[in-house]
RNA sequence: GCGGGCGUAGCGUAGUGGUUAACGCGUCUGGUUGUGGCCCAGAAGAUCGAGGGUUCGAUCCCCUCCGCUCGCCCCA
């Protein structure tokens, strides 16, 4: 009979306590896009559900088991954005962007959806830090990317990490490796693992990227795409690695890197936690997408983006120790106890917020003492006293609360003045 | 979708087959004459996740469900 009502389940709610590392990683992102060079761009939570059907590709788990979609009152098939890149891509092509200077630059920071198992660090709703860069086919651009989002976990002092880099090269000579790379399996099939046989049919490229002992022989021996990438995706990618190193930044190829969405082509990438062995420890992750634009139906338009998980950076922060402190609530509180004090503190109060001091104004009716209290759980520097004594001579007092507690008393149209912001 | 762990006041925990379920933190109210932080006192707050079963009796034993959580798959 006891209705609980909850958050649904793979959701959080991001409390008081908790927002000082949502707004250390959210300036983090904001100050280092911007030193890039990018714009903010904001999309809608929900997109024609089309957008990503077409766009991350019908047959990828995200799309096939894990999108929110619905049906609205007029009909409209929508879905909660489970993944930002073909949003953005499709706000590019609706708002003409191939007419500003290419290429276009751009971040946000955006709620994901996805039906999915909730564990430690993978929720149904969460946020990612999303910058694009579209409009341009520049390996450079790759560079940057990975560049971008390794600078933001620097900002929030998490150098443990490790920048993972494959190359999935493009379409018409990834088909190729694929077939060598299911000629190879195929002799050994019936002793893979089931995920594995299934992998088989359904997505050979995921075959790399087991972990079941029963594969891990015939993974090792395995083609590696990267060993035989077509001449221009490896020029391509060797522009990437030189030019990460010579940013000094450290990375390691990962042959079996496989990112699971279709658009991708070229350079894939993720970073990682250094000592983190888990799936779900991705700080973030992305790629090459020079053909998604047309399947949009848009022109040929190369592109490269990344997307990076709050909640997992704000995990890891506090693995590593971080303690951020929220501010206070207030920096003047008013207590008030008197005949007319409840007026005159909130005209007061008024005033104070026009200096530019965040006031509180102590509960009508509580004791002196309570108010006092109050007063110091806010974190004020400052309680402002109005007393009957001192209100029938037109003044307060104002209190220091931040140490001694030193107190004086001030004329009621003096105190905002005096204690106005600097 | 599959497997493991857990489910007692807002939070963290204790506890027992049988009178009013305990403690800490937090909250509120007080500690004389109008004032915080420490300290002290008091109060409020839990149908012991839900349903069923065993039993004279269950928060404690059994079953089912739900929820949370960890892992697999996959992803940020």
């Amino acid at each position: 009979m006891t209705i609980k009502l909850q958050a649904p389940r793979g959701t959080q709610d991001v409390l008081p306590d908790a927002q000082p590392y949502w707004l250390a990683v959210t300036t983090a992102a904001k100050q280092t896009t911007k030193l890039h060079g990018f714009q903010r761009i904001d999309t809608p939570v929900f997109e024609d559900a089309a957008v990503f059907e077409k766009g991350s590709g019908d047959t990828t788990d995200i799309v096939e088991k894990e999108m929110y979609t619905f049906e609205d009152r007029g009909g409209d098939l929508l879905a909660l954005t489970p993944e930002g890149t073909p949003a953005i891509c499709r706000a590019y092509l609706e708002h003409g962007m191939a007419s500003w200077p290419q290429p276009v630059r751009l971040y946000t920071t955006h709620q994901m959806f996805r039906y999915d198992r909730p564990q430690k660090g993978r929720y149904r709703q969460h946020t990612q830090i999303d910058c694009e860069v579209i409009g341009s086919y520049d390996a450079l651009v790759d560079a940057e990317c990975i560049a971008l989002l390794w600078e933001i976990l620097q900002r929030l002092n998490l150098s443990e990490i490790e920048v993972r880099l494959g190359s999935i090269d493009d379409p018409g000579p990834r088909r190729a490796y694929i077939e060598r790379l299911k000629d190879y399996y195929r002799p050994h099939l019936s002793r893979l693992s089931e995920d594995s046989q299934r992998r088989f049919e359904r997505n050979p490229l995921r075959l790399l990227d087991s972990k079941d002992d029963r594969d891990l022989e015939y993974k090792e021996h395995a083609p590696k795409l990267v060993d035989q990438l077509s001449d221009a995706a490896a020029a391509h990618h060797a522009i990437v690695c030189s030019a990460l190193e010579s940013a000094g930044i450290a990375y390691r190829i990962d042959p079996m890197l496989v990112r699971g969405l279709d658009y991708y082509n070229r350079t894939v990438f993720e970073i990682v936690p250094t000592d983190d062995e888990r799936a779900q420890g991705t700080l973030g992750g992305g790629g090459r997408y020079d053909g998604l634009m047309e399947i949009l139906g848009g022109p040929p338009t190369g592109g490269m983006g990344f997307g990076s998980g709050i909640e997992r950076i704000i995990l890891e922060m506090q693995k590593r120790g971080a303690t951020l402190q929220p501010e206070a609530h207030a920096e003047v509180f008013i207590v008030h106890r008197a005949e007319g004090g409840p007026a005159a503190a909130f005209r007061l109060a008024s005033q104070l917020r026009r200096v530019g001091r965040a006031t509180i104004v102590g509960e009508s009716g509580r004791s002196m003492k309570s108010q006092m209290r109050s007063a110091n759980a806010s974190g004020a520097s400052f309680a402002v006293i109005l007393g009957d004594d001192e209100l029938a001579r037109g003044a307060a007092i104002v209190k220091d609360l931040r140490d001694g507690g030193e107190q004086a008393e001030v004329a009621l149209d003096a105190v905002a003045a005096r204690l106005a912001a600097d």
